[in-house]
RNA sequence: CGGAGCGUAGCGCAGCUUGGUAGCGCACUUGCUUUGGGAGCAAGGGGUCGGAGGUUCAAAUCCUCUCGCUCCGACCA
């Protein structure tokens, strides 16, 4: 490609609604453009970008003979209906009717009508495993639209679903997809962990699901992992013994402070000169239970937090959220001074953190107004209480061995794998034949990857403060051409040593814009092609050559025109990824 | 949805407090000069100041309503 025949601007200005580089260089260096919220053009150059991730997706797929389909963006309603999730998906999901009123969705995901195809084409075991994937549009009005591609309403996704008569077989599928999942994110280029994690809305709590974390400090999700014992799981997930609490076994009788206007732990402790792990947090919850309400007063260290993810899936609950200030009065609580002594304990669930020491004292609320009380020891003085895993994993704890510290990471999630089971098919009642001549409901495995995401994923951990540096897997093209010159001889050279790249097969975008030097490296620093080609009036009357410049490490060479192809294939083939 | 903020040329911003000719930088067009790290000079084109209503002789500026966008929390590839 000649960059005077492409539409392709470039951006001085870092863009005023961009916070994170991948999002401020893909605007800068012009892969794309907004076009509202959450939504955006991909221009030319981007687009190259995205289609490669995917053809390295395809490729390793169809390795494992998963089968490429196409299907539609706009779907019927009843479908989501027949499985339940027309109410369940709420506001993301974006239905509306059509002239007939009837109701359709934008796809936010493709498990109803994958089932659907399958349900009417396979019936019997003989047709199992299968494996079906699309590279398609998806639609999720997000909550919080934000950083670019990184969380855009419109988005490409690969959407793959297995389909297995038995677990072992599902299993066996899981395992293959997450070794594709490596590949794909090797070949690609990117630091990652495949982490432990929630399966969230999409199956049961307790089903097989890992996530695929680029890593990065921008990312969304913290990663906890322990190298010794090759352990990786998100955040949210994570079970951590805590380390390094110094508890105070001194006893005493337990007795009421006042505490004025001192309503949070780090006032109250700050206050009564205290470390802040030997007071006790109180944090009630409201829960909806199978449509009864519940309060639970969950207590943790005071410099703990609390994992709600945890705590949702110990109350197998509908709805959970923080108690508001009404429902507090209502329960005789007083917000900032609430604990665990005095409650009326049959309104309330009490669950300890398992980090607490049942026999050690603390600094607790009094559940009166600034008041707290001192050495109050929960299997003395306390409302009894089950013990739970509540808390949230922070750098410092060790593993459940005990014999290591886990480490923390951020990471932005680019692929999620899941084990569904067959919550879908018993859904949408699929039924297949097996070798009893028996219907079964088959079992279901579905794996994503944000491909638009992985292509911001990899700027988030390939640039510098000049541009984006691709891995040359990804790479809009490989050879970013420069033509510095004025004089008819040089630019006839050029037309030549282009013309020899393009038919050795070689990616080149040629700068043949009538620019200065200065203006084209830094278009070039900026788009972060791997290699830099620049033929330059200087070098070229001096000594006929032409330079060669690696993007990643500004390493120079000076080259010469013949067997330019040869060499440019040379260099390429030498950069690693 | 809750909280905070911003809408003025394609992009980045000033002007608004104290109402009176709509401005600056980048980008764009033309000409001359320049040509190895976003060139210089000169001349130009481009705006219903997010929208609607109101106050006023007069509104980008003051008031009311509305729409859009961004940031902080719950969602997720």
């Amino acid at each position: 490609m000649r960059l005077s025949k492409s539409i392709w601007q470039t951006y001085k200005e870092i863009p005023a609604d961009a916070e994170i580089a991948s999002h401020q260089l893909m605007i800068r260096a012009g892969l794309i453009h907004k076009v509202g919220s959450g939504l955006y053009n991909y221009m030319p150059f981007g687009y190259r970008s995205i289609r490669k991730v995917e053809q390295i997706i395809r490729e390793e797929l169809d390795k494992i003979d998963c089968q490429e389909i196409l299907m539609t963006v706009v779907t019927p309603g009843e479908l989501w209906q027949e499985s339940g999730r027309w109410e369940k998906m709420g506001g993301e999901m974006l239905k509306f009717k059509d002239k007939g009123e009837r109701d359709l969705c934008i796809s936010p995901t493709n498990e109803e009508t994958v089932t659907d195809i399958f349900r009417k084409i396979v019936k019997s075991y003989k047709q199992l495993p299968l494996t079906l994937y699309q590279i398609n549009t998806k639609f999720r009005d997000e909550i919080r639209p934000r950083f670019g591609l990184m969380r855009g309403r419109e988005f490409t996704m690969k959407d793959a679903y297995s389909f297995h008569m038995d677990k072992s077989s599902l299993d066996k599928g899981y395992q293959e997809l997450f070794d594709a999942y490596c590949a794909i994110f090797n070949r690609i280029g990117l630091e990652f962990s495949a982490v432990e994690a929630d399966a969230g809305a999409m199956a049961e709590g307790d089903a097989k699901t890992h996530e695929f974390q680029v890593i990065a400090n921008s990312g969304e999700d913290q990663i906890i992992y322990c190298e010794e014992e090759n352990y990786a799981a998100n955040a949210e997930k994570a079970e951590t013994i805590r380390g390094g609490v110094e508890f105070n076994l001194q006893e005493a009788a337990i007795g009421i402070v006042d505490t004025p206007n001192k309503t949070t732990i780090e006032e109250v402790c700050a206050f009564l000169s205290l470390p802040q792990q030997q007071s006790l947090k109180s944090l009630v919850y409201y829960a909806d239970i199978e449509g009864e309400d519940h309060f639970i007063l969950c207590l943790l260290l005071g410099d703990d937090s609390l994992n709600e993810l945890k705590l949702r899936n110990i109350l197998a609950c509908q709805e959970l959220r923080p108690a508001t200030d009404s429902e507090l009065l209502k329960l005789n609580l007083v917000k900032g001074f609430i604990g665990p002594k005095g409650l009326a304990a049959d309104k309330m669930r009490v669950i300890y953190d398992q980090a607490i020491n049942r026999d050690a004292y603390y600094i607790t609320g009094a559940n009166q107004e600034d008041k707290h009380f001192e050495n109050f020891c929960p299997a003395r003085d306390g409302m009894i209480g089950e013990t739970a895993d509540l808390r949230m994993a922070v750098e410092g704890d060790y593993t459940l061995s005990g014999a290591h510290q886990i480490q923390v990471k951020r990471g932005i999630e680019v692929g999620h794998i899941f084990q569904l089971g067959d919550l879908y098919t018993k859904a949408l009642g699929v039924k297949v034949l097996d070798q009893n001549g028996k219907t079964k409901a088959p079992l279901m495995g579905c794996y994503g990857i944000g491909v638009t995401r992985v292509v911001a994923a990899a700027i988030e951990q390939g640039h510098d403060e000049n541009g984006i540096i691709w891995p040359k897997s990804i790479a809009p093209f490989h050879v970013y051409f420069a033509l510095v010159g004025k004089s008819e001889e040089i630019k006839n050279e050029a037309e030549k040593i282009y013309q020899e790249l393009l038919n050795a097969g070689i990616e080149v975008l040629f700068d043949d814009r009538n620019a200065g030097a200065g203006f084209k490296f830094k278009d070039s620093d900026l788009l972060g092609l791997p290699l830099r080609l620049v033929l330059g009036e200087r070098n070229f009357k001096e000594n006929g050559q032409l330079e060669l410049i690696m993007r990643s490490t500004g390493e120079k060479e000076l080259v010469s025109p013949e067997g330019i192809a040869t060499t440019i294939q040379q260099a390429l083939d030498k950069l690693e990824k």
